[in-house]
DNA sequence: GTGGGCATCATCCGATCGGCTACTCCGGTG
DNA sequence: CACCGGAGTAGCCGATCGGATGATGCCCAC
């Protein structure tokens, strides 16, 4: 509603693989007058490049970041920089695991794609002031999840995931880990027990859902 | 490289649900003087009284147009309307299930969100001819898809494969799906095979992948 | 009008899984 | 130093799975 009562405008970097959405994020961006697209970049070296360069009050920063270093690495590092952006996440995915690594890392904001240009500004803005922005199926996914333990998958077990994702046993997980049968099955167990599950079926389903692994693509 | 010969623009109507990409799209069209932005939409109702409305060349869609109706489904409806247009699918999944629903449904071009601006440009003028245009990494995997024999999974073994995923044994398949033990163990085979696996995890992860069902979110 | 794909069902059987209990190492933390 | 959690290991055993084989009814296409 109200506008910012600075002079100066908010300086903006945009961090996005897709050339089409930096463009549009300008394009919308170009029409506030007190919002400056100052720099852009599709990668993670470049992003840190533009950010040491311009030193912008807001980065805006897509999440599913190339296949590489994921949104989340890339705001842990721009934060680690001299004078750190404060970090707005903008991305099309909703869910808990990716949310929470931004956070985590030290965003401040997590939007959707698909949110009304007037929110986004808004958001930016409040970002700009130190703010923190949530769009609202974020928000309440974070309460839902405040009120249950989190699952904390161990990285051994991330692996385990992964190997029974590409539908192998325990004998031949076994073997691919170094380890014996009997450590696979204790894996698999304390899985089940973290993800609500108790088939190998249903660990694959949740941990892809929860981003633990991913599926390809 | 080369123009379009025409002195008249290529009339081209955006569908997509996030703002951001459309305005990303009108931006960089709006670069072009052969390419002439005439409309978008953001949803199949209005895409399709757009379309009618405006009688445009070529459509670029996004196929993971909200979370309803899919892009192919989109595809099919714009291009049953009289004097339909050509329609270029502009999206950033290059997953298998995807390209071929949208290329079945009629879209004579597939590219990635991802790509650099004068590919899509490029793109959209071919369209407007009537050419095909893949991206790169599609194109690929169209052609090993030609190789293999189509996985084309029914829609009973879909089901299956959706209980598979939330965990069921066969028995708890076979009563949740008024048939047998025997019967769900047939269609757990068929799939397996389909899908080239031979395990439930197995199963469940290609399937996710493939898009066959999906994983929430 | 016959073949093929789909859905259905049945039986057999070896291999695997999943739960249970119990133990050893190790690195951090109070 | 004692405690805890993660990783690794072991054996047992009933339940389940996965493969093989074979059969029936239906509908559609050639």
């Amino acid at each position: 509603m109200t506008d910012t009562p600075t002079g100066q405008p908010v300086r903006v970097v945009l961090v996005d693989d897709h050339p089409v959405v930096r463009a549009g994020l300008r394009a919308l961006l170009g029409g506030q007058d007190d919002l400056a697209v100052v720099g852009e970049a599709g990668d993670l070296d470049t992003a840190e490049r533009v950010v040491r360069a311009e030193h912008p009050h807001v980065v805006l920063m897509d999440l599913s970041l190339g296949d590489g270093p994921g949104g989340a690495e890339t705001t842990a590092r721009l934060l680690a920089l001299p004078d750190p952006p404060h970090v707005l996440v903008l991305t099309t995915y909703d869910t808990e695991a990716d949310i929470l690594r931004a956070l985590e890392a030290g965003a401040v904001g997590y939007l959707l794609k698909d949110a009304p240009p007037e929110q986004l500004f808004a958001g930016i803005r409040a970002t700009a002031r130190g703010e923190t922005v949530l769009a609202a199926s974020v928000a309440a996914r974070l309460v839902r999840r405040a009120s249950s333990p989190g699952p904390v998958v161990t990285e051994r077990e991330v692996e385990v995931l992964e190997l029974l994702a590409r539908g192998l046993g325990n004998r031949e997980m076994a073997r691919e880990l170094f380890v014996s049968e009997a450590t696979v099955k204790s894996h698999l167990s304390h899985v089940y027990a973290k993800l609500g599950v108790d088939t190998r079926a249903g660990a694959v389903a949740a941990a892809i859902e929860r981003r633990i692994i991913r599926s390809g693509g």
